[in-house]
Order: C-alpha cells, then structure tokens, then sequence
DNA sequence: CAATCTTTGTGCACGCGTTCACAAAGACAT
DNA sequence: ATGTCTTTGTGAACGCGTGCACAAAGATTG
C-alpha cells in the first residue's frame, strides 16, 4: 500500500539538504524585501537575523549553492535573489489547480503570496455542480469532471487540495492519475501516493495541538511553581477541567471535519 | 533583539522529544476514526499505517507517554486516545482569538477541526471598521481596539495571526502584552517575540517554493534522461521559459503580498 | 502448566542537521 | 605593496531522530 512519502524521507535531493530548501524561501524572502529598500548587500549575520536564523547556518546553506558571497563584504543581494530563485524553480512559470473551492480553497485563490513567485493558478475545480462557472478570485470555479482535461491542458504538475477528508484521497489519486506529480495537502488526512510523488501537508489541528501541548506545559511549570493551590486560574474557569472520565465522552461527534466546507 | 525560538528549537520539552509530539496529534486522528468504528485494540502496524509512519517509530513514541501497550494484543483504543489527549493537553477548554477576518481568517473561523478538538475560538477580530459586528462563522466580528478586553475577559492564551505582513508583528506584540503566550502565524513575516512565548508559522507561499524546488529537480531528471534535446516540453509552451536574465526583472511588483486581504 | 505465538518496548548504531570556531580570502587604508 | 580588519566558507564535534533487530511480556492453545 505504499503510504508514499510525505514530507520528504530525509534524502539529499541532489547534494541540497532538505532541512537547507526549506528555509532558501525564508532566505528569500528577506533578500526580495531588501532588494526592494534597494540594498546592495548583506552580510550573513544581518540575513540571518532577518530570516530568523541562525548565522552559521546561512552561511553553511548558501555553500550549498555555490561560493556567492566576498569574504570582507558580504553578499550581493540581487544576485542572491536570481541564485536562490532559480535554484527553487521560481524562474519558470508553475501552473497550479485548487480542487475544492470552499472557504479555504477561496482564500487560497486570492493569495497574493502564489503569483508573486512563479506560480500561477490555472483553475479552480469544485465536485459542486452549482458552483461551476461561479467567480471567485476574477477566476470561474470549474467542475471536477473536467479534472483530467484541465490538468492536461495546462501542463499542470503541482496540485493543491483543499476539499473535506473524505474527498481528499479521491481528488488525490485523479490528480496522479492525470499527471500531477508534487501536491499541497489541506486536507486533514494522510494521503498515500505512489513512488515520485511528492505531498506536503498543512494542518491547522495539528499546529494548534501542538502549542496546546506547549501551553499546556508551560502553564504545568506555573502550576508547579505556586505549589498545590486549587486557586482560580484566571479569570474564568475551566482550566484544569474535568479531566478524568473524559475518556468515553471523548470521540469527535463530528470527528475530523473536512477543512472547511467546499459547499 | 531576540528572535525568540520559532518552531521550537529541539528542546526536549520535559522527556518527550519535539518531534513526537509533533505526531501525537497525527496518531490522535488515525485513533479517533478507529474509535468511531468502535475498534477495540490496534496494534502497532495498524496504527502506523493509518497514520502514515514507520511501526518502530510509533512504538518509541509511545513509549515517552509510558507503556500503555499490552504484548501480543496491542493498544486499547479508547485508553490511547484519553492518554494521548491528556498529553496534548486537549481534555481542557483552549479559547482561540482569530485577528484578521480576511479570506483566510474567514475561513479558520468555519473551520470544524478547531471546535472538535478542545478549541474554541472566543472572538473574531479586524481591524477594518467597516467589518465590526459582520457576522461570520455565527459569530460578529470585533474591532482591533477590543483586542486587550477580549484576551482577558475570555482568559485566551492561544492567538491566531491572519492578517497582511504589515501587520502581523504590531498584532503580535499586542497579542503577547495581553497575555497570549502562543500563536500559529499564517502572515509571511518573521515574528520576533519575548522569550516564553512559542510560536508556530504556517507559510503556504514556503511549501508551494519547496514544491517547486523537487518539481524541478525531477523534471531535470527527465531531461537528464532524455538527453540534451529541446524539444517541446508538454502540450503547452513555457517550460523551462527564458531563465537567464530574469535577474533584474524579478523583483514582485506587490512583494511579500498579505496571507489574504482582510478587506 | 507448559509451549507457542504475537506484539510490545528498547538498546544500539547510523546519519542528518546544527553549531562552534577558525583559517582563508578579499577589501580597504596607509 | 604591506598590513589590518572584516566576513566568508568549512572542518570537526555534538546531539537529535530514525530504524533495525531482538529480548521480554503476555495472551492463547493444548
């Protein structure tokens, strides 16, 4: 059954780290808003700190690439810019498809973020028949059944799913099937794919559980702190609920709901 | 200045690894839908499957929470997703604070998956006038002034940050002065906030780029294998589009654009 | 009760990623 | 041209995370 990748198996795609793609955007980022207050150059202390990285690091990624900087000066940042740019693929034109225009599949259109770098939304797909034709975004919504032709058409290899968990799997394997090859995942289920393809997950549950789990943790040490005193937490109440026969009740009524409704 | 730890800087926090944790709330969902279909008992390669990852790997997990397993039959359902929800801190009430109803705040707020895990969002706030008390997700939209008030009348620890770049870090630091102490950040901007306080950064441009990145090499593969012929690419042109002097023109015309107008 | 079989829990080794610290390289001043 | 000063590029050490492989634990069967 071949779960297939997600995230990356950790491989060093072509002497590039993994952990070094992911941050070149952040990298690049920084350097365009430079580039726009017209600075010639940075060093990779001033970068990094406006990358939010560590400085060794930026300079042990950039090596990656190539020796671009000079040693005393720093680096050239428009130069910087078209390295990391073609590097990441972004000096060509990426065609993509949303499939599942609800909410989020809406917001994603309107994105600015996805022109601005290379990519370019050449549909949005909808299995609602009374979507189809709908504008969103200046874009009419098409219907799932053209799926395949459009994928074809455009030469589309890079798919964004956003429609509810059970349509994900679904919607996933047309996309492969039509030749999509690199997938964005909203959807809140593990999707499985064959060889060569590659999936990246955005999870908002996730992200929230996790700082919950720091919350949490953090508001333990407190707790710790003052020693054992059932006073009130805050201001209202709740915390530190009820929290031992919640087992049985715990079971979702509507267990993993669909990233937002696609109508 | 203290960029303050993005994406938590591998600190063991308090036995269990980051990265566990980071797949507890995966191991949760594949839980909860066998709970729904009444499974009593998993066993480690189930489990692993379902949630997309190694066997070995889960079973070390689960290992930091304690031995919840029993040898020969497997995990209880239920208890497993009681200790797991326990861990992430889920059995207690999280109040969420959405600030910039935009496309994408629009679209967090009729998110189910925030409701059906212990998180409720308490307020939905922006900073246009012209939205306060527009209703949306059943909910009227408050003012930016309002924000202190909120965060404190509702005890509210978690924030979510959907507004434009420009705004992201002076939302932020009124977040954090009011007592937030974590935020999942979907602007595209580098937040710099006080020690203690944890954020988390959801970056749909950064994956879309890292996408493209393993696009490319793929495709550079296949080019690779085809030798060197410049024939047509696909149906449609523009593959592989003029990439030398690109240079100078790159530089968006609208930057780092907003996570999404919010209005 | 003993034997067998299944599945957990973990010791161990390996590899990736991070960070330190410094030598090499070049700019700049004299 | 020489020396000084800044900043890069990287060798080396360390730590975290992953995965293998197996012993221990318990269930189950005869």
């Amino acid at each position: 059954m071949a779960t297939g990748r997600t995230h990356r198996p950790a491989t060093r795609s072509r002497g590039i780290p993994e952990a070094t793609v992911a941050r070149l955007p952040l990298y690049l980022r920084a350097l365009t808003a430079l580039s726009e207050r017209s600075v010639p150059t940075v060093s990779s202390e001033e970068l990094a700190t406006a990358a939010g990285v560590n400085s060794a690091k930026l300079r042990k990624d950039f090596s990656y690439l190539g020796s671009y900087g000079t040693r005393g000066v720093g680096y050239d940042v428009e130069y910087l810019v078209y390295q990391i740019s073609r590097e990441l693929g972004l000096t060509q034109d990426w065609p993509v498809v949303i499939v599942g225009i609800g909410n989020l599949g809406a917001a994603l259109a309107n994105y600015g973020g996805f022109a601005s770098r290379g990519f370019r939304v050449a549909a949005l797909i909808d299995a609602d028949p009374a979507m189809a034709g709908k504008p969103v975004a200046g874009m009419p919504v098409q219907h799932t059944d053209e799926l395949e032709k459009i994928i074809n058409d455009n030469g589309v290899s890079i798919g964004v799913i956003a429609t509810p968990a059970g349509a994900a799997q679904q919607v996933c394997e047309r996309l492969v099937a039509a030749g999509v090859t690199s997938i964005l995942n909203f959807a809140p289920t593990v999707l499985s794919v064959p060889e060569g393809v590659d999936v990246r997950k955005v999870d908002l549950s996730i992200e929230l559980q996790i700082l919950a789990f720091h919350e949490q943790r953090k508001a333990g040490e407190d707790a710790a702190a003052e020693a054992a005193l059932p006073a009130v937490a805050r201001d209202d109440a709740a915390i530190e609920a009820a929290a031992d026969d919640v087992a049985a009740s715990r079971k979702g009524p509507d267990g993993d709901v669909p990233a937002v409704m696609p109508a």
